[in-house]
DNA sequence: CGAGTTGTCAAGAGATTGTTTGAGTATTGG
DNA sequence: CCAATACTCAAACAATCTCTTGACAACTCG
């Protein structure tokens, strides 16, 4: 066969990528990269680990190509190399979620009970807000929402949920989303809709999926609360 | 914010699906099993390493869920756990020949030079192939062949390359395919042709991409050698 | 400038990983 | 049943990785 030598330094190189989301924590520090770039500041923070640790693993990960950064004043934010490493990431937590043990319970454990809350993909979401019959409540913090969201979704702050979340007409259709499939917003929204007898359903997946997939997405123009069902 | 302690656990675990591809023979692994199943042995010879550590390292792999394995007779089997694992490591190639610096030469070192081989979409090949104004040649071993192929392909024995390509006629359109990106079966051939001043491209990803994309796939009825245009 | 922030670097202890070696287990075929 | 084949297991050592600590560097603002 081919040089041995020469393969052998090619796939060295290419297991490199993987081996740096091989880390708890560096995965982490991309899931939460893929709603957009951060400072090391908010990222230490984000995975409850010191700024030099942060700092360091930032770099595993851009010697990898995962990551890339610019300096802004006195701050240095992160950002993904490219869409190409969310499909990445994404990918990876397919074949965690399908075929690894355990990772159901974790995700219980993690994002509580979810039986009963009841999912709507990409494609019936769009149809139903094509129909006008549909609230679609955007489940993250401000700033995130701003930096773009799907058009009509709400903004509905997760630090006042449960202030927020009272102005939701009993009878609404409601479908909520957060920043992907291991994030807590909306769960906790629907959990909490539920509890006032109002239907809602969660979004499959979360914003950065339906930005990859190429759908319309609206920027800025936050809308503080629910006014109206349209 | 939500449970640390849980959060961690739950992406310790995901990244353990990334530490299990964070090895360059292990990355080998998954590339042969790509293309189909195979016995350890086969697989220590591939990767040039012991019958032990293959093993140790397929363990690893199916630990990490993978892949997974069964006994047949005196052999084990392995295959990769599902097309969600051939996606994963594609994704990996993808994130790493767009942002990992060095990869570019590696894959020179390995596959030779590449300038002068022109590519071909699969979207242009199945075009050219319903217009009938193209030769297609499967340039992998011929089990491989026999698993599965692109319907009016035809086999051409990467042992046998010099013999077999001799026959093909002047003035044809050929496209040649292998097992993918880093497959040098390909290249070999299409070089070889060039220098029989025969034009050849090469379709731009492999066979298991072909299959994973849903394209029609042609099983068995080997046609050795190139006996026609069409 | 000088103090305060933000981020990076360097060194070291402790855990994990990769490979080798040699032994052990399951299955086949004579 | 014995020998051979195909594979797995266990121990052990070197190499690598993770996290902590404390110092250092870049930048901002008063």
């Amino acid at each position: 066969m081919a040089d041995r030598v020469a393969k052998e330094a090619l796939f060295d190189r290419l297991a490199d990528v993987a081996k740096a989301l091989g880390n708890g924590r560096r995965a982490e520090l991309v899931d939460v990269l893929a709603q957009g770039e951060r400072s090391v500041e908010v990222l230490a923070s984000e995975v409850g680990q010191s700024m030099a640790n942060t700092s360091h693993h930032l770099q595993v990960l851009a010697r990898a190509g995962l990551v890339a950064s610019r300096r802004d004043g006195s701050h240095v934010h992160y950002r993904l190399s490219s869409e190409r490493v969310g499909e990445f990431w994404s990918a990876l937590r397919d074949v965690a979620a399908h075929h690894v043990a355990g990772v159901s319970e974790l995700v219980d454990a993690y994002l509580g009970p979810r039986e009963g809350i009841a999912t709507i993909t990409r494609d019936e979401l769009i149809s139903s807000i094509d129909t006008g019959k549909v609230v679609v409540l955007d489940v993250r913090p401000l700033p995130e929402y701003e930096a773009g969201h799907i058009p009509s979704a709400i903004s509905i702050d997760p630090t006042r949920l449960y202030d927020q979340l009272r102005k939701v007409p009993r009878d609404a259709e409601v479908v909520a989303y957060c920043r992907g499939p291991y994030c807590a917003y909306a769960y906790e929204a629907i959990r909490s809709l539920a509890s006032q007898g109002v239907h809602a359903r969660r979004l499959e997946e979360g914003f950065p999926e339906w930005r990859r997939a190429g759908l319309p997405v609206a920027i800025g123009t936050a809308v503080s609360g629910v006014a109206t069902t349209g």
